[in-house]
DNA sequence: ATAGGCACCTGGTGGC
DNA sequence: TGCCACCAGGTGCCTA
């Protein structure tokens, strides 16, 4: 489920509880989710004051008092609910404890944070701060798409020699971080590209072109993620499930949006994962100038 | 080095 | 109501 702008904003509605406080009760209800939890986790959370929560692609990173950094990632399905917030940001009582609920942070402030994931996909970890960046799930992922890191130069320099479909090649973090089948299917829409156009085949002039499409489909769905937080406080605290509408995602045999286009969205299948497109806005050209 | 396919796991939906 | 097939926003690992 979450690609960048849900997990940024995860980020960020889970800061103001978080940043500055101390974790005085980490709780664990089994002993993992897609890996094993680092042994002692919990003893090793408990007493931590949170100095700061960062975002690297699609993984939260809280940096510890302790010199740790805790790692999350959601997977397809987590989720982080807030609750007996004292800023008022989220309900006050604490829930009942809900089916796959498998961790619970308890803060100096009163807040708890519980990360609910059925599939399990997810993970937790623990990384040294100093060399957090070098750990294996982080160390080759590509740069983050709203920062400096990402030109054109290097997006035509990553792609340049892929025969892979341009929807795989996005899909790949090594490529940039943290899209995922949503938003790339966004940004060939937007950038009116086939998904399963050969990467290398693409024009250094289209491929330069995805640069700030990228960063707009992300940007504003971000926004969207924190209007959502701000106006539509949501109920139950959960973070990071926003209202957002999409161009294309999830909209097979609706009409495409393009003013004037009659044509309706089509569904394909690519390495397992559905890539929704307009099928006329979209379509393959001979040159792809 | 690169690309494709499988695996992990649970839950929701729609058809019969 | 039950059963079944299929789908789901991720990504590491194995194989050619």
């Amino acid at each position: 489920m979450p690609e960048l702008p849900e997990v940024e904003t995860v980020r960020r509605g889970l800061a103001p509880s978080m940043e500055g406080q101390i974790i005085t009760r980490a709780q664990v209800d089994r002993p993992d989710l897609r890996w094993p939890f680092p042994d002692n986790m919990a003893d090793r959370l408990n007493g931590q004051r949170v100095e700061q929560l960062r975002r690297r692609s699609k993984y939260i990173l809280a940096d510890l008092s302790s010199g740790e950094t805790l790692l999350i990632h959601l997977g397809m399905s987590g989720r982080m609910l807030v609750s007996g917030d004292p800023l008022g940001q989220f309900v006050h009582d604490h829930p009942a404890p809900e089916k796959h609920d498998h961790v619970v942070f308890d803060m100096e402030n009163g807040a708890r944070i519980t990360f609910n994931d059925p599939r399990r996909f997810g993970a937790m970890d623990l990384l040294d701060t100093k060399t957090a960046e070098s750990h294996p799930l982080l160390a080759k992922i590509g740069p983050e798409p709203l920062s400096n890191d990402f030109s054109e130069s290097h997006l035509i320099e990553a792609l340049k020699s892929r025969r892979t479909p341009i929807k795989t090649a996005l899909l790949d973090q090594k490529t940039v971080a943290g899209l995922g089948n949503i938003y790339v299917c966004e940004v060939l829409f937007r950038a009116k590209l086939h998904p399963a156009t050969k990467a290398a085949e693409i024009s250094q002039r289209r491929i330069a072109a995805l640069v700030p499409i990228i960063r707009e489909v992300l940007q504003q769905a971000i926004e969207a993620g924190g209007s959502s937080l701000k106006d539509f406080r949501q109920a139950d605290g959960e973070l990071g499930y926003f209202q957002h509408s999409f161009d294309v995602y999830g909209r097979e045999g609706e009409p495409c949006k393009t003013p004037g286009c009659s044509a309706s969205v089509a569904r394909i299948s690519q390495s397992g994962r559905s890539s929704f497109f307009c099928p006329y806005c979209q379509r393959e050209l001979e040159t792809n100038l």
